[in-house]
DNA sequence: ACTGGACTTGAACAGATGTTCAAGCTAAGT
DNA sequence: ACTTAGCTTGAACATCTGTTCAAGTCCAGT
């Protein structure tokens, strides 16, 4: 039944990243995930139980994926880079960009949902915390100012992640997302005194 | 009764922008709005023609919200920057920043609600079609290279404030995000080859 | 005082939605 | 073949939610 779980989690992810928290019906869920509601109670508890056990999987997979592409990478910065480039370019393309689940969850449950919302500032945060490590392997690296503020980088990209996977939706070139990709880590290979 | 429908649509808008549009219920907005079920469908028609009307409304304000800081500052420019200040922190304050009610939409209807969501990009193309305008004037004035690309940089604009107000909710240091301000426009101001 | 039209009221409705649970099923242990 | 423990089933339930409408209220025109 392992295997079934993670299965089913993932399942269950696709489904809330398309159509949100208060989107997702038990029913969708129950014929996406193809189980009776009575196995998805006894498995996960309840719909709110569920959602943060995808929260959870959904920042443990996010967080493996950027060091992937960091063992990947030719450098910590490179990998910063093709890891966001990998998230707004799904197989290539924009129109597959989904806006992060996170972020979605945090806009979603600002004050109607409090359980969820901390629980996805918390994912957040953790993503953060990983790019501010990268920032600093790369400043160790020389590849930044010595006397760059590697946290405040950390948040810089954090946000800039959030304004380019909403501004995806609204966006139909790919190419001007690209250069705004492009734009974004000059700026931070060229660091200004942040 | 014309003043009436206002006051009850800036009602709705509130309620709306605090919960999102499933997230408000017709009983929020019944006692919110101090109105029976029978008058609000007699004025508005149905909860998604409502939520229409609030989002054409939100649109109108903030168009107009960006003239008036035209009209107040030096130089459109500055009148960029003061609007998106205005944005993030109101009341002087990073707590009372409510997520852009459009940027909001956007996310949340994504795949379940395709009329709110064209409706929503629209306002924001609106929106950004003005920064554009405003830029090209700062170009005519000389505050902008004369091979710069205005429209490019309103859509730049246009993301980098989807991030702002989104990380705003993750970040509790009014300090970082005004950095990131400055960081935005200092960037616009000297631009680089974009 | 009376009429007619427009707006308001709020109980009621139909369908949706999260959840439960008694009954059924499956397979490993004896 | 029998037992047992745990998982699965799906009808049923209580509550919620968007919407309707017959009845009531208000007020300008006569």
């Amino acid at each position: 039944m392992k295997y079934e779980r993670t299965e089913a989690l993932n399942k269950a992810t696709e489904l809330f990243w398309q159509k949100g928290y208060q989107g997702t019906k038990m029913r969708d869920l129950q014929d996406h995930l193809d189980m009776r509601p009575g196995s998805i109670y006894a498995g996960f508890g309840s719909k709110e139980a569920l959602f943060l056990q995808v929260l959870d999987c959904y920042v443990e997979q996010s967080l493996s994926k950027i060091d992937e592409y960091n063992q990947l990478a030719a450098h910590p910065l490179e990998a910063l880079k093709d890891f966001v480039s990998g998230f707004i370019f799904v197989e290539g393309k924009l129109e597959n960009c989904k806006v992060c689940l996170l972020v979605k969850t945090v806009s979603e449950s600002e004050t109607s949902q409090p359980k969820l919302h901390t629980h996805a500032l918390l994912g957040l945060q953790k993503i953060e915390e990983k790019f501010t490590k990268l920032f600093t392997q790369a400043q160790q690296l020389k590849l930044l100012s010595q006397t760059a503020n590697t946290e405040q980088l950390g948040k810089w990209l954090q946000m800039q992640i959030m304004g380019l996977v909403i501004y995806s939706k609204n966006c139909a070139k790919q190419q001007d997302i690209a250069l705004m990709i492009e734009h974004i880590f000059s700026s931070i290979e060229q660091p200004q005194a942040s």
